[in-house]
DNA sequence: CATGTGACCATATTGTCAATTGGTCACTAT
DNA sequence: ATAGTGACCAATTGACAATATGGTCACATG
């Protein structure tokens, strides 16, 4: 179901896919993604390099594919609240803060994971731009779910208050700026969501 | 005038002090700061490196007194800004507008410069934090006279709302950011400072 | 006492070179 | 056609010695 990720390759739905995959998040996640080495992974599985790269056109590419996992988690995550079908105000804030939530805890619990991630953004992946486009599609449901309840006012362009919720949303879920909040960065969430909220007000 | 900066020491006021600033810009600017020794300073004076230790405590100390020089002609821009006894929904407004646009010149124009800024809030150095704190004081100013003058909403308690800002402004002015939008940053402040101003309203 | 320095040390940085690693390809086996 | 590999190459990295740099101090000079 899911579309052909870049830099993948060969036999699309293969077992041996799923193996490389798994053992890349064990090393990655264990090791770090700079100190495993593609003959680690292949090792790990039991085969020579050379067939890992029948199915990925480089490590940064599983890299990415690992990478995509954990943005898949959040997406998921964030999407079942945008379908619980509460109030568009209730969603959104707690759309803030579960992007929150998953950032320290990726951060938190699996370091290496997130220097994966870290380098997905900074470097513009594919991962990263999908996971921003399907987070701007979420806040353009529920600006417009919340426009049609009379939840929100209309007077403003809704592409520029989705833009500009984007934007907000940056400061939480950033890994580049989560460093230095990680301390305060649920307060802020609470914070910034209450601020979107009144600019939303009627 | 200006309060004694940290990782400075000796005589206060003194030529000396001038001319290693002044040098530290030359050679910082030109051939950035890893890449400038303090024997560059030094010779470039015509002193032993050893006589600069009687004014600085560190390279470090030098970098943070240059990097103190660019956020003071921001802060001043900005001040100037705040003084000009227009609306605060206006000035608010060009806050974000003069933010950008000081983010986005140094970058480009001083990019050497820029690397040591980038520096000093990624490592907290103090002149960062001086920054901060005074547009924080100027945000507070702008929320006061907008609230007195019946231009903002009250309901909210002033210290989250200056906190919501300011975490807001973080996405315009912080450096690490910065490479990611440079081409988009004018728009952005102005979409967000129309976020910003519809969650003031009454 | 203020201005100034050369000699000195510990740590960073850099240059060098061999070993490792990412990545390809011709080739085998089934 | 699908599954799989050893041999090979260019680029990267690791280890380590040589060098350069940040920083201190005792001392000199007027």
């Amino acid at each position: 179901m899911r579309t052909r990720q870049s830099g993948q390759r060969g036999p699309a739905d293969h077992e041996r896919r799923d193996q490389i995959i798994a053992a890349a998040i064990e090393h990655f996640g264990h090791y770090g993604y700079k100190k495993t080495t593609i003959a680690d992974l292949a090792d790990a599985i039991g085969l020579s390099k050379a067939y890992i790269y029948k199915f990925f056109e480089s490590k940064k590419a599983i890299g990415e594919a690992i990478c995509a996992l954990q943005h898949d988690r959040m997406r998921v995550d964030l999407q079942t609240i945008i379908d619980d079908g509460k109030s568009a105000s209730d969603r959104m804030r707690r759309i803030f803060h579960a992007l929150a939530r998953n950032t320290v805890a990726l951060f938190s619990h699996e370091r290496k994971l997130h220097d994966i991630v870290y380098s997905a953004v900074e470097e513009e992946w594919a991962s990263a731009k999908h996971f921003t486009d399907a987070l701007r599609d979420m806040v353009e449901q529920l600006i417009r779910e919340g426009r049609d309840g009379g939840e929100f006012e209309r007077k403003t362009p809704a592409d520029e208050t989705c833009n500009a919720i984007m934007l907000v949303l940056q400061s939480i879920y950033h890994p580049l700026l989560l460093e230095h909040h990680m301390d305060t960065l649920d307060d802020d969430a609470v914070t910034l969501a209450n601020l979107v909220l009144r600019s939303l007000a009627l």
